[in-house]
DNA sequence: ATGACTTGCGCGGCAAGA
């Protein structure tokens, strides 16, 4: 009897806010020759579509969909497979700021949702930079709350601009009046995994200082003050699969380095 | 120390980031 190959494919997903993608592609181009993640989530890659190195993408053997938009934010998935994408979170037909892109990536037997997110920074808390940034988290969590209902291997992956507890931080109280530690911001991340997300790196180990954003100011990143605020949530049925989650901190070393490191996960 | 760095835009010096 004829032996069927029934083994899962591992599926290994990153994302990374790489802080203009022209600036940076010679170091995206070695990520994907050394990481080889099926999926790369990128952010603020700082241009319309028509201007991203989407040639050199493609000859790394990559698929690409962007959301663009000329200076500033600008959100993009990268995939090794077939995508079915949507541009844009749900919920506020006058925000024009790219900070959203969803795909059904086809890969092997299995299929996976994944979402690159480019959470608003809003600082400083007392303009209406966070009244935007809270209104884009209930739009994220409503968003998340549909998509929970498929029960479908989700991936949400991004920048979130959180700081979710003080062990994320190297120097908690140097973030306190910081929108990206505000009580009332961690109270909106928590109510985003309360819908039953699973904070990828956090699920695989308790280790201190991980971080993945280190400030171009003032030493940041020699004397490790760094936040993290890169997550990949997890619905039960990715959750499930999870074999393991790392920051790729090597990254920050490079010359000309993006401030944010890529984060990852496997998928069994 | 009103700092410190890096980007886009576009060619001078802001705005934005976190």
């Amino acid at each position: 009897m004829a032996s069927l190959t029934l083994e899962k494919t591992r599926v290994r997903i990153a994302t990374w806010n790489v802080n203009s993608v022209r600036q940076r592609t010679e170091h995206l181009l070695h990520y994907l020759k050394e990481t080889s993640p099926d999926v790369l989530c990128l952010q603020e890659i700082k241009c319309q579509e028509d201007t991203f190195p989407r040639m050199e993408v493609e000859a790394a053997g990559y698929n690409v969909a962007i959301q663009g938009q000329k200076t500033f934010n600008g959100v993009a998935i990268l995939s090794k497979h077939p995508m079915d994408v949507t541009k844009g979170l749900p919920g506020d037909p006058s925000d024009e700021q790219a900070r959203y892109i969803e795909a059904v990536v086809q890969h092997g037997t299995g299929v996976v949702r994944v979402a690159s997110i480019y959470l608003p920074n809003g600082n400083p808390p007392s303009t209406e930079k966070y009244p935007y940034k809270l209104g884009f988290m209930d739009r994220l969590i409503a968003h998340a709350r549909h998509l929970l209902t498929f029960e479908e291997p989700l991936v949400l992956a991004g920048d979130y601009n959180v700081i979710p507890e003080p062990r994320d931080a190297k120097d908690p109280a140097a973030w306190t009046q910081d929108a990206l530690f505000l009580p009332q911001t961690r109270a909106k991340f928590r109510e985003l995994l309360a819908l039953g997300l699973t904070d990828a790196v956090r699920a695989t180990t308790d280790a201190a200082d991980l971080y993945s954003f280190w400030d171009y100011q003032a030493g940041a990143w020699q004397k490790n003050f760094g936040i993290r605020i890169d997550h990949l949530l997890l619905s039960p049925e990715a959750a499930n699969r999870l074999q393991s989650a790392s920051i790729d901190k090597s990254v920050r070393a490079l010359d000309k380095p993006s401030d944010h490191v890529p984060v990852r996960i496997d998928l069994a």
